[in-house]
DNA sequence: GGGCGGTTATA
DNA sequence: GTATAACCGCCCG
């Protein structure tokens, strides 16, 4: 049977608009409805091959509907106009495959549609598939009319023949009418019976057959349904008769034109260069595909997705040593390194050439030769993670030249970084085979899905590299040419190259050492403190008269404001009722036992199930935590810790200490514990070069006393405890961007007291408050502001109307050099403690970072003269203009050092 | 089960 | 006022 494809070309337009991100062309036309189009028409072509094809529009103006029902489609927005502009331009690719475009005034799209599908199916006797991304069309589907819909933005395909219409509404595609007109459809306006949705209609549907069917038997009906439909009568008939598509359009369907004609290939790829859709000019179909944009050189086979079978394999491993650099992506189940399973590897040796081999020890012992090889440049994404896993199969994946996670972090920190929103970025693509969080394996996906989807995998992987090595350029190009060259040696370029991308094997080894976790000390503090959580419990709900759940701030907040009518006079107000944060409660304290008791029950609950409880479930055989370090997580280019978050164990208090203890050095090994002083506030002595602040510095000078001096002009040693620590406070008020509101708050006094501290020691530190001037304008200006070396991170709402939202933009702007340039000193450290810690030939690793500090584990002769070395080279990693301080400590325990 | 608000741990 | 991760309760589908 001959096969004709009808597009239903508004739905698939407005699809597209809305799902894909704006994609411009260089010239700045907005064509990302023209490319979701064009892509949808390759696919179609590809995927059903048809006879015929052709291609349906609305026209401008009302419609037979509107003259019936003023209302129709009442809710609609007009379509912006870059929406309408992109109009013309999807006909301009339809006319260019000489499809022929139906379209007349007073109907719809879909009614076109369903006319030449009804003209098809009976009078051509053909197969139909009506292409579209609006589900009325279901009504259409016959024996021989099916719908493919697109779903999920652009990315799934859902073909709907009668039995997918049965399995997914339980009713007739001739139905679907009558369930639309009792339900209704907001998006057209289409009001249907009030109070009625899909599951009443469906019923009723399946019950009665249709609408008029319903009305027949009303009497059978009973209650408040009843009721609605009684009430709504004239609507749910006139609902239906709007919902459907007519199928008598004055119009004939002329098969001759319709036939899939040999185009002109040329005209398309003119039309796909002038909108810029490289990438597609290649998947247009007919001769000279394979010749597009790469050469392939005589003799040499060539691997196009597929799969590398045993007897394939040194032919395709012949193919990788003759590359320069190759992507490759594991297959690989979910998980952290030693949870997860290797199933397979993809690599991709140029733009479309790819090949996926299934694991298998024998295999992989062949591949480890290529991964191994230092000269082929290795691109991947989320390397780390690769490296881990090879590692524990025996492979050492060598140079590590590229992660697209990486350079997609670099070009935008703070970002979507997962591959599906990278290659939807930067090609416009939906991923196939995107496992969403959560999602289950349902889909069983047959051997050759799976080696196309990991070889596409590949590929994009392999495309990214190039994009982003362009921007990457272009970004670093612009910083040498506006930096001094004198002093910056480094911009974006070399900090991804020569400090993000070395440091992941660095991370890879650190998250594989682990740290050691004695749990017999957590089991018995845990038990400690269960029996003092519940004899908290006990006076709680013996102070309140009543049990509740302390956890539940809702009803911690009842109990204290409403039962116990505690004055709310301080009190923060939240969306949801008065805060009942530890800050509120410390002002209720002294009057009120129950809020010190509530304070405390808080306190050791978190202890209890983030530490104590989950810790011990997480060590390995040899009782070692694995975290996670991320690198490509935060805006301002520090790393972070998860699973579990290894940066925040407790300190603070007593109890924190306590923790602290439980995690050791190995036997026979030491901790050795470096951290930076002060060295945010040395960034900022730096960066704004001002006299006071650097003078501190370089004086060795308590920082944090010598603002209170300078602050309140009186000499160092007449600082008391209470100064200094409000000086504390005004000093990290100046890495967080400072706000009269913020200081107040930390500080616990007044605004008024407040502006006056910070006016003096604007007046004091005037290098500091130039220097925030300036980082606020650069970024007002560029929308961008940079660390020292040339990591950036964007300030899109920087000029935002928002008077808030700009306010929080200034302070990212004027915290990310700050934040920034020291997380770039330590992981320049991190680097350095690499090179030294391998110079112990397993006699000292480096297990963790926090930041500012980083922690090893060093054999215990060694550990003294290793921290020393340590202190060395960390004060050493990068020039300030004042001195950088590193305190090392040794220790048997986290809680020693 | 997912998402969000509130809270709290860290630098 | 910056930057995170993780827990619990609670509401929603």
């Amino acid at each position: 049977m001959k096969k004709l494809v009808l597009i239903d070309g508004n739905a698939i337009i407005h699809r597209a608009y809305h799902a894909l991100p704006p994609l411009t062309t260089k010239k700045g036309e907005l064509v990302n409805a023209v490319y979701g189009f064009s892509s949808m028409l390759l696919k179609v072509i590809d995927d059903l091959k048809p006879d015929y094809i052709l291609a349906s529009f609305d026209l401008a103006g009302p419609t037979f509907r509107h003259e019936e029902f003023a209302d129709y489609k009442g809710t609609r927005v007009k379509a912006p106009d870059d929406l309408y502009a992109q109009i013309e331009r999807v006909k301009e690719v339809t006319r260019a495959f000489n499809i022929p475009i139906y379209e007349i005034a007073g109907f719809e799209a879909d009614d076109v549609i369903g006319t030449l599908a009804r003209q098809a199916d009976e009078k051509e006797g053909l197969e139909t598939v009506i292409v579209t991304g609006d589900l009325d069309t279901l009504q259409l589907v016959t024996e021989k009319t099916t719908v493919y819909a697109l779903r999920r933005g652009m990315s799934d395909v859902v073909i709907y023949d009668m039995a997918k219409v049965r399995e997914r509404y339980e009713i007739e595609p001739n139905q679907v009418v009558d369930m639309k007109g009792l339900k209704g459809d907001p998006s057209d306006n289409i009001p249907g019976v009030k109070g009625v949705g899909e599951k009443t209609a469906i019923t009723l549907v399946k019950k009665y057959g249709t609408i008029e069917g319903i009305y027949e038997h009303l009497e059978e009906l009973k209650g408040a349904l009843k009721d609605k439909l009684e009430r709504d009568k004239m609507q749910a008939i006139m609902s239906k008769h709007l919902a459907t598509i007519v199928t008598t359009v004055p119009m004939e369907l002329n098969l001759a034109e319709a036939v899939t004609h040999e185009f002109d290939r040329q005209k398309i790829v003119a039309l796909f260069q002038e909108l810029n859709f490289f990438s597609m000019i290649k998947r247009i179909p007919g001769q000279g595909t394979e010749a597009v944009g790469e050469q392939v050189s005589a003799g040499v086979k060539d691997f196009k997705f597929e799969l590398i079978t045993k007897d394939k394999l040194a032919e395709f491993i012949a193919v990788l040593n003759a590359a320069e650099e190759i992507a490759i992506v594991l297959k690989k189940t979910e998980g952290k390194y030693f949870q997860s399973r290797l199933q397979g590897i993809a690599i991709a040796y140029k733009t479309g050439r790819a090949g996926y081999a299934e694991y298998d020890a024998e295999s992989f012992a062949q591949l480890k030769t290529v991964l191994e090889n230092e000269t082929i440049r290795k691109i991947g994404y989320d390397l780390k993670l690769d490296w881990e896993i090879l590692q524990q199969h025996q492979i050492d994946l060598k140079n590590m030249y590229w992660d697209v996670m990486l350079s997609a972090y670099m070009l935008n920190p703070g970002g979507k970084t997962d591959l599906a929103n990278i290659v939807l970025e930067e090609l416009g693509e939906e991923m196939a085979g995107a496992t969403k969080k959560g999602q289950l394996g349902l889909a069983i996906e047959s051997a050759d899905e799976v080696m196309q989807q990991m070889c596409q995998k590949a590929d994009y992987v392999f495309k990214l590299q190039n994009i982003h090595a362009e921007k990457m350029r272009e970004i670093a190009e612009e910083q040498k040419k506006k930096l001094n060259p004198s002093f910056q040696k480094r911009n974006l370029e070399t900090v991804f190259h020569e400090l993000e991308m070395p440091l992941v094997k660095t991370l890879a080894e650190m998250e594989v050492n682990g740290v050691k976790l004695n749990t017999v000390i957590f089991a018995g503090i845990s038990e400690k403190i269960a029996a003092r959580i519940t004899n908290l419990e006990k006076t709680i709900y013996e102070l309140a008269g009543e049990k509740f759940n302390i956890n539940s701030p809702k009803q911690v907040g009842e109990i204290l404001f409403e039962k116990l009518h505690i004055p709310t006079l301080n009190v923060k107000k939240l969306k949801t009722g008065y805060s009942t944060a530890s800050a509120e409660l410390v002002k209720l304290k002294g009057e009120y036992k129950i809020a010190e008791k509530i304070e405390e029950y808080r306190e050791i609950f978190k202890l209890k199930t983030t530490y104590l409880d989950t810790l011990p479930t997480m060590v390995d055989k040899a009782s070692r935590i694995h975290t996670t370090f991320n690198q490509a997580v935060t805006a301002t280019g520090r790393l972070s810790s998860s699973e579990p978050n290894l940066q925040n164990i407790p300190i603070r208090t007593d109890l924190g200490q306590l923790l602290r203890v439980a995690f050791e050095a190995e036997e026979g090994y030491r901790l050795v514990a470096a951290d930076y002083s002060q060295i945010d506030l040395r960034v900022v002595a730096h960066m704004s070069e001002d006299k006071n602040m650097m003078e501190a510095f370089i004086q060795k000078e308590d920082i944090h006393r010598a603002t209170a001096s300078l602050v309140n002009k009186m000499p160092i040693s007449q600082v008391s405890e209470k100064l200094r620590s409000k000086a504390k406070a005004l000093n990290f008020g100046i890495i967080y961007g400072m706000s009269v509101f913020g200081f107040s708050a930390s500080a616990g006094i007044d605004r008024e007291e407040a502006k006056a501290f910070i006016d003096e020691y604007m007046k004091k530190f005037s290098g500091v408050a130039q220097y925030m001037q300036k980082t606020k304008e650069a970024a007002k200006k560029n929308l961008y502001v940079e660390t020292e070396i040339g990591r950036r991170r964007n300030i899109a709402e920087i000029n935002s109307p928002n008077f808030q939202v700009q306010n929080a933009a200034e302070r990212m702007a004027i915290n990310m050099p700050i934040q920034g340039l020291s997380a770039d000193i330590v992981k320049l450290a991190m680097l350095e403690a690499e090179k030294l810690v391998a110079s112990y030939a397993g006699d000292a690793r480096m297990i963790l970072q926090i930041h500012d500090e980083l922690i090893f584990e060093v054999k215990e002769d060694l550990a003294d003269e290793f921290a020393q070395k340590i202190k060395i080279a960390m004060e050493n990693v990068y020039k300030l203009k004042v001195p950088l301080v590193v305190d090392v400590k040794v220790g048997d325990n986290w809680g020693e050092v």
